[in-house]
DNA sequence: TGCGTCATGTCAGCATCCTGACATACGCTC
DNA sequence: GAGCGTATGTCAGGATGCTGACATGACGCA
């Protein structure tokens, strides 16, 4: 019951940093042939499961700004990976569509990262994989709900 | 047993990035008083527990690349906060100590970001809290060592 | 001794992401 | 209808981190 952080090894922030970095650098690894990066990939995953996710929406999802968003959907448009309407429908927001290059793409990319998912927990049982999802839900929540943007 | 990402909800590996952004969020708010980022807090605590650790000893440790390391001990140096002798006493490394100034603010900002920890934990029990840990450990094993560099 | 490999520190260039700001559009209250 | 707060898209500027590269020092091996 120390008030300091205590040795790295048993500081379960340190282990969950070194997790995302490794998991990070795995999905990097995995999606570059595609010529995808991490956030790309991010994006697509997220308009595949709920289209018409206007550019704030998505990023909050990706967990970045909605500026970095905002460039990341410039360069995916230009690949004719989606589309957006000129003009807001409603509102401001722009709703966004996977074409079916898009959808394509994503398809190969869910695979590559479910892959990389299964690798890493493939010495976790069925139900330790649902404990340890459930785990990092309750840390995000004890911590706040994500701020996400600024 | 799908092959691809499937709902989101349900992926540890969103579960696991929100988990590590919604931390580094924390960490930078709680940090921010003593104008401290999270690099450089993770420099210092390094230092803190292993003195004499060498420039790139520490960017492994805090999952950055050399340079972004070097520049951040540039900073820390300039503010008094530790020490590299001028010419390497073996080799090319040069190790790196703290300071008094630098050991008193690690103090203080390794107290805060183990408030945070424990914020971020406080739902799991104390068993949950080290399997937790051992999940994630076993999670990076998977992945491969940490590459943290090139 | 000489050579190849590797690790380290450091510099330059570039990509990425964030902070700050502004204009617009909706919903709410008065 | 007028005013206020909030959310969105977008632009400009700056901080941060990475890739690529080079020189130096240590080690292993022929």
């Amino acid at each position: 019951m120390t008030q300091e952080v205590g040795d790295l090894n048993f500081s379960v922030g340190y282990a969950l940093k070194q997790a995302a970095a490794a998991l990070r650098t795995a999905m990097d690894a995995g999606l570059r042939p595609l010529g995808l990066s991490v956030p790309q990939y991010a994006c697509l995953e997220l308009l595949g499961q709920r289209p018409g996710l206007s550019a704030a929406d998505l990023a909050r999802g990706a967990f970045v700004t909605r500026q970095s968003m905002h460039a990341v959907l410039l360069g995916l448009e230009e690949r004719g990976l989606l589309e957006r309407p000129a003009v807001a429908p409603q509102g401001r927001a722009l709703p966004t569509q996977l074409t079916p290059a898009g959808r394509d793409i994503l398809s190969r990319a869910s695979r590559i990262v479910a892959a990389v998912e299964r690798r890493m927990t493939q010495s976790l049982t069925t139900e330790g994989h649902q404990r340890l999802r459930a785990d990092l839900a309750a840390c995000v929540a004890a911590l706040g709900q994500d701020p996400g943007d600024h």
